[in-house]
DNA sequence: CCGAGGATCATCT
DNA sequence: GATGATCCTCGGT
């Protein structure tokens, strides 16, 4: 069952631990690619790590939108990232899925990025848009579509809960998930 | 295994 | 004009 917009529309931090073991689909014209969601980090409205922390800008417009929408950007000129636009309408939070593991699609995800090894192909959030096909192009797109959706599934056991990686602000905020036997994680 | 360095560009100051 | 919610390659150990 794809996950409903009540589910986005729940705070944050409760938001990206619960997107753990939730399974993320992408139908593009090359096919169909999915994976489980096994690590994700918070984004929230008074944390200087966040994009919207310093208001509404052409970029982050989207994190401002809908929960349950996508909020994709550009970083370094190269990689995409992907996130989940939570909280409410107007608050600018966000969860960024950082690794899946791969389920579905797996040959079209090694020819996107000429990756062999199932460990490196989703494990990052730039590798995972990567071999899903996700651009900015996708960006304010509506999850519960039929275009990218996450589906339900059972709560995994053992979530663990680490500072975020690769952030500058807020370095010390517990604000990432992870599950804690998937050897998909994109870092220790 | 580990750390350093470079790629590359839209957005923001 | 500087920067970044990253990744890959390369060289040393």
């Amino acid at each position: 069952m794809k996950l409903i917009r009540e589910f986005y529309a729940r705070p944050t931090l409760t938001v990206a631990r619960d997107l753990l073991g939730q399974v993320l689909v992408h139908r593009s014209p090359q096919g169909t690619c999915a994976g489980r969601v096994v690590e994700t980090e918070a984004y929230t409205q008074n944390d200087p790590a966040c994009h919207a922390y310093r208001g509404k800008t052409k970029r982050n417009a989207t994190m401002f939108g809908q929960p349950g929408q996508s909020y994709i950007y550009l970083i370094y000129g190269i990689h995409h990232c992907f996130n989940v636009v939570t909280a409410q309408e107007d608050v600018g939070e966000a969860v960024l899925i950082r690794a899946l593991e791969p389920l579905a699609g797996v040959e079209i995800m090694k020819k996107r990025r000429n990756q062999q090894r199932d460990r490196l192909l989703c494990s990052g959030p730039a590798r995972l848009c990567q071999a899903l096909g996700i651009t900015t192009a996708l960006d304010g797109i509506d999850l519960l579509g039929d275009r990218i959706f996450l589906l339900s599934h059972p709560r995994p056991q053992k979530i663990v809960t680490t500072t975020r990686i690769g952030i500058s602000q807020g370095k010390e905020l517990p604000y990432r998930f992870y599950i804690g036997d998937s050897k998909y994680i994109s870092k220790k």
